[in-house]
DNA sequence: CAGGCGCTTGACGGTTTCTTTATGTTTTTC
DNA sequence: GAAAAACATAAAGAAACCGTCAAGCGCCTG
């Protein structure tokens, strides 16, 4: 990146919240643009060019999902949505529409901030290079299409190794059930999540994983898989 | 490279994309050719002489599969192509059709970038592209052009050669069916997978390998052959 | 021109992988 | 705290894929 500080635009209309998340962002060392409304966001978007967004789904003027797909016309920068506590439904639309990664809102500052990381360091880096997962003893080689766990090669199948590929290439990011689906099955199958189940359990089980204390693959319910970063 | 300036060819029709390309790929130190069609795209690349094609998919004029057939008929250069998003279809016929990478369109230039310095580099570096295997009692020497199992000559057919030959240049790394059978028998026999079978099971007969405990070939079922590494 | 060689093609059995069903568990919702 | 939804896993059946043998055909060579 060329300057030290990424610019964030933050988009948020509740006040506290927002001066909330503008203190801990400057903290640590973010520019903050602040926008109260899905418009103005969108505006400063295209002004101010900043590396990341925060968009908050809860807004008055417009719908979330319709800032995410406005924003997508023009643009790849990276969308971290934050939703409200059970709101499955509105997390996984904004996923599919374009968004990036979520936080469920009354969450740690510090998974915001990790979760900032991930987005704009993938960003970053976007070379095809950070294609080499390495975490604990398991190592996924794509250009070498290889998986290690521990130096010994695990054997897994074609779908297997499609999931993994696409869990390495958004390491730290959710994928949503439906674009792993429509990816590996196809668009007609992107409501046969039970598909998806039997091959993450096959894949957890070769790689010596537990979904109730991941090493490597974690559940995130009604909304899909992520791979540890 | 010789001078530091790396030479890139850009075939695209639209003026905007275009300059806009054109403009950021200088701003990184490249030199940028220009054509506006598949025709004079293919002409520069004889007369110019540039290290890398971008290729627009979109053109008016010609297929952009056949751009690169006719530009894969004598040059080796590196291809990356621009498609528009959700042409999943078109990627795969351009890869297939020789490609090297792609860019989905409305995408950040960073990750542009990042993939021009991947190809260059592939280049540049020679990717040293072992010519002489060996392992266990296998030596496979291709500038000689001989196969030694145990120092004994190998007698090997001419395709059972280029099979080893790509394998040995790929050593370790998956090479898909599909590329073989290009490679092998011509861009028209990419679905007679048979043939392949056929062709490996002599070639394990004559190196004394077992597909079920493989010394060298190892299968990838779905996808292809490795040769260990 | 006969024989050998290499390639193509078809057939078949065995194996791997994928799909589908069933059952039990965990998590969420009310 | 109970019902419902979502998830994990095992196992069986179906489909896809692979390896091998052998016959047929054309080409080259002796």
């Amino acid at each position: 990146m060329s300057d030290g500080k990424a610019a964030i635009l933050l988009i948020e209309d509740e006040a506290h919240i927002r001066s909330f998340l503008r203190i801990s962002l400057e903290a640590h060392g973010y520019a903050v643009i602040e926008a109260r409304s899905g418009e103005d966001g969108l505006a400063l978007a295209g002004e101010k060019q900043p590396q990341l967004a925060i968009l908050d789904l809860g807004l008055p003027d417009m719908d979330g999902q319709q800032v995410i797909r406005r924003l997508r016309e023009w643009s790849e920068i990276p969308i971290l949505v934050l939703s409200v506590r059970n709101d499955e439904n509105g997390k996984v639309r904004a996923l599919d529409a374009g968004a990036n990664d979520y936080v469920t809102k009354p969450a740690g500052i510090s998974e915001l901030m990790a979760r900032v990381r991930v987005l704009l360091r993938a960003r970053e880096s976007g070379d095809p290079e950070s294609v080499v997962y390495q975490r604990n003893g398991l190592r996924i080689d794509l250009p070498r299409r290889e998986v290690l766990l521990n130096g010994e090669t695990v054997r897994v199948t074609r779908k297997e190794y499609e999931l993994l590929r696409l869990l390495v290439r958004s390491a730290g990011r959710v994928l949503t059930h439906q674009s792993v689906l429509r990816e590996l099955w196809g668009p007609a199958f992107t409501s046969e999540t039970h598909y998806l189940r039997v091959l993450v359990s096959g894949l957890r089980q070769k790689l010596g994983d537990d979904p109730a204390d991941p090493h490597y693959i974690v559940t995130e319910q009604g909304v899909g898989y992520r791979l540890l970063d």
